[in-house]
DNA sequence: ATAATGTTAGTTAGTATTCACTAACTTTTA
DNA sequence: TAAAAGTTAGTGAATACTAACTAACATTAT
């Protein structure tokens, strides 16, 4: 994970190669147009273009789980952790657009990718019900329901609203739908 | 919406080929080697690539309604609907695991198609909102929180149900899972 | 100090492969 | 017998990637 100025550089302008048009957009000619190289120079900081894929997942996942991190060390309960993350996210979001594309692409990555990806929706999903659990325990969320069902509950409907986001063309307010869909949730869980 | 035979072969091959392997997998020759047939012959069927690509969603998306209008049909309360319209869809999808990856590849389509596939999602979050609103109405549905909010609700949670479900490689069982994320929205909503 | 050597990061020119699609012809079927 | 549904052989465009080279700079040996 110790990137090169250089490899930076083609990491971002992948990730919006791929935010505007998706993977599919996502070829070497096109990195090195927006790079202004040619295409060979790619090569000199990238073995191959699963290696400048890989990169791309796993930078924008350090950025997002910083973040998170810092959320989580702060002394504060539970919901209110769940809260920040989520606020967090949906800010992120609103911020990168690009990146939107790349989360919901599971589907479309080749194999050895889609392990990447896979290995981060689990990993997201396990703090997540970690933090729905101190709360069952401190007293502030409903435990007639299972941490893990109301962590379903909460990224499906956190990921579908980013979805409708995109759809819109990001033309809706992310902000302001995450907030919604925030306190809905709240009242859904609080005890 | 009329197909020939021949072109609901091809329609069903395409599905297979973009189920297990996504988009990318769907070629003319992919397609022409599962039927034994030479590529120009898919040609003398549909017009071209995009063509196939869109009957295959409308071609999809007409069976899951059809089955959607049959439950609407019937005398029962807006709640029973609801569970009938879920589990018919968990169900669809556990017997056809191939449509899961069209489903989930918004993104990875390109522009006239994602056209197609959001009218699609617009259509189906309306016809849920409008049982959930009867059933406020009906006061077996919580009012306290919108017809709007509790659709993201239960659309994104069964979204990430079937998605979870792909991503454990059709694994687990998704009409169980199905099942029990009923039964946490029901709790959730119900008055 | 400077000449020799190596490294980094770029270039041009090209390859092999894959892709959607077509023209022209042949076989099958109603 | 004519339309429908196949075939072979091919095109042009796009793609990832490579070979061979070079200019600029860094390191090392004398």
């Amino acid at each position: 994970m110790n990137f090169t100025k250089r490899q930076i550089e083609i990491l971002d302008v992948s990730k919006d190669l791929i935010g505007t048009k998706g993977i599919q957009n996502l070829t070497i000619k096109n990195i090195a147009n927006k790079m202004s190289f040619s295409e060979p120079a790619i090569y000199r900081h990238f073995k191959d273009k699963t290696e400048i894929i890989k990169s791309v997942l796993l930078f924008q996942r350090e950025i997002i789980r910083n973040g998170i991190f810092s959320i989580l060390k702060l002394d504060i309960s539970s919901i209110e952790k769940l809260k920040a993350i989520i606020y967090f996210q949906f800010n992120h979001f609103q911020e990168n657009p690009s990146i939107i594309t790349i989360i919901f692409s599971e589907s479309s990555f080749q194999y050895f990718i889609s392990d990447v990806i896979q290995k981060m929706i689990k990993k997201r999903n396990q703090r997540l019900i970690q933090i729905l659990k101190e709360g069952q325990e401190e007293g502030s969320i409903r435990i007639d329901i299972s941490a893990e069902q109301i962590a379903i509950i909460i990224m499906g409907s956190m990921r579908l609203t980013v979805l409708n986001w995109k759809l819109s063309n990001f033309d809706s307010n992310l902000k302001k739908e995450g907030e919604k869909i925030w306190k809905t949730i709240e009242k859904l869980i609080k005890k």
